[in-house]
RNA sequence: GGAGGCGUCGCCUAGUCUGGUCUAUGGCGCCCGCCUGCUAAGCGGGUUUGGGGCUACAACCCCAUCGAGGGUUCAAAUCCCUCCGCCUCCGCCA
């Protein structure tokens, strides 16, 4: 949710935010005129509460046939206040329908349009020539198969499309990323938490999830509860409600949770592999930090995810969002995209987002304003450390013409391998 | 799953039976000031949060806020209903 008070002093700021996202700017006047009608049933209804709590101690002192007469008197205005404050609710009411349709405001600099209008930031490695090397590239299905890596069939069997079993070294390449991604983010001065991912619609909301991309979401229809499709939610709801003293920095939080995607609009797209499923890890950064101190905030969630690209040795460039792309909190984000060889193309590996003071203004999560009394909205960034996804990347990218596939040097540790050779079917 | 207890402005706590004198008591902590070789003690004052009015986004005034939401009433921390959370005991269970 954005800051009314904003909105009220520069609502022109809204609006060109609202059209470079290419979304409804007429929802601003519409928060304007319900704020108005709101402020003045507020001042009618205070009014008159304030009238008949004075009466309200007249009749406490009366007696007898005084008080018979003053209660004759306030009845009336009881049913009056009761009135006046339904409507001020009512149109406080329609004023936070229409405010928390509009997006979080864009940052200068963020380019204007949908998905396909990002600009191309860093470009990092250089792809290889398969055709030089002598060897058409296998994609990271038939190369997890021939590992005995990645089992589609089963997951298929056992809980459907879009679900799968890793196996054997499968399983360990994607452990040993999250190790490493955990420990860079310790490293970094993340404290790590384990942590839900089923949450209430309160927080599910409050992290902004169930307005644009409410049908991408589990329900558990039984005990109203959503699967979380990354611990951000989580996360975010942590301090929920909370004033934090962040006095002393910010406060930094990582966490590795499975995270459920329903995928419901992508029918047909992505249906070879592990690039798009139903079920995945994930590492996720998650920082509280003072609003100013944002931007250098998510530059600093950027470089992690760069260095962690870096070691996997595979070529990826950094795009810079279009404001049409960044969901309802973010004010701009950040996308790092492999380079996937049999695609041709590059794909998403990790994404950050500067929310500002979007999502926290929603959850409740403010501290002692610095500069007066009183409190205000923290700002919140989040950003990917690690996902199964990354197995496609360093399949295709390391892999040899024999169909071995190489293990980059900051992952060996990790892994216990060097280089993953075929194996016989399991 | 069953039975019972509890939820008050940072923490502890009075108030709930018997609705109005609650503008929510007291203590601790914290902040400001006084006093004082220093420190401690002592003394005085302040200390929930959100919103609105007026404005310098100050002071001040008003409204709401006693886990959340409804209801009864002229009036609700207090009475009624629903929900949430915590605790104790019993049952069941990977």
């Amino acid at each position: 949710m954005i800051d009314i008070r904003m909105l009220r002093d520069e609502p022109d700021r809204v609006r060109a935010s609202q059209r470079a996202r290419g979304e409804d700017e007429t929802l601003v006047d519409l928060v304007l005129t319900a704020d108005a009608r709101h402020r003045t049933a507020l001042s009618d209804f205070e009014r008159l509460r304030a009238e008949q709590k004075a009466f309200g101690k007249r009749v406490a002192k009366a007696s007898g046939e005084d008080k018979q007469v003053l209660l004759d008197q306030v009845k009336e205005t009881a049913a009056h206040v009761k009135e006046l404050e339904r409507m001020a609710s009512d149109a406080a009411s329609e004023r936070d329908g229409a405010l928390r349709r509009i997006g979080n405001v864009v940052i200068d600099g963020v380019p204007a349009g949908g998905e396909d209008d990002y600009v191309v930031l860093e470009e990092h490695g250089a792809p290889r020539d398969f055709a030089a090397e002598g060897f058409e590239p296998r994609d990271h299905l038939e190369l997890g198969t021939l590992l005995g890596a990645i089992d589609m069939g089963r997951g298929a069997k056992v809980s459907g499309s879009r679900f799968y079993y890793l196996v054997g070294v499968g399983a360990r390449l994607e452990f040993a990323l999250m190790r490493m991604a955990l420990e860079r983010a310790y490293e970094a001065g993340f404290q790590q938490l384990a942590v839900p991912t089923l949450v209430t619609p309160e927080t599910m909301a409050g992290a902004g999830f169930l307005d644009a991309h409410a049908d991408e979401v589990y329900r558990l229809e039984a005990d109203d509860l959503y699967l979380t499709g990354t611990s951000e939610v989580a996360l975010a709801g942590f301090h929920a409600g909370e004033i934090l003293d962040l006095s002393e920095g910010p406060k930094r939080y990582t966490a590795l949770s499975t995270c459920y995607r329903r995928e419901a609009g992508s029918h047909g797209k992505d249906t070879r592999g592990v690039i798009r499923v139903h079920q995945f890890q994930k590492v996720e950064m998650f920082a509280y930090v003072r609003v100013e101190d944002a931007p250098a905030e998510h530059a600093r969630m950027l470089q992690l995810e760069r260095e962690m690209l870096d070691a996997m040795e595979v070529p990826y460039r950094i795009i810079d969002t279009a404001a049409g792309d960044l969901g309802g909190p973010a004010a701009r984000k950040y996308d790092c995209e492999a380079w996937v060889p049999t695609q041709g193309r590059h794909r998403e590996l990790t994404s950050t987002s500067n929310c500002t003071t979007f999502q926290a203004r929603r959850l409740g999560t403010r501290e002692r304003d610095p500069l007066g009394s009183g409190t205000r909205a923290v700002a919140t960034l989040n950003g990917t450390l690690a996902t199964t996804r990354w197995v496609v990347a360093l399949l295709e990218n390391h892999q040899q013409a024999d169909g071995s596939v190489l293990v980059p040097q900051a992952l060996r540790p990790y892994v216990g391998e060097d280089v993953l050779r075929p194996v016989a079917a399991v």
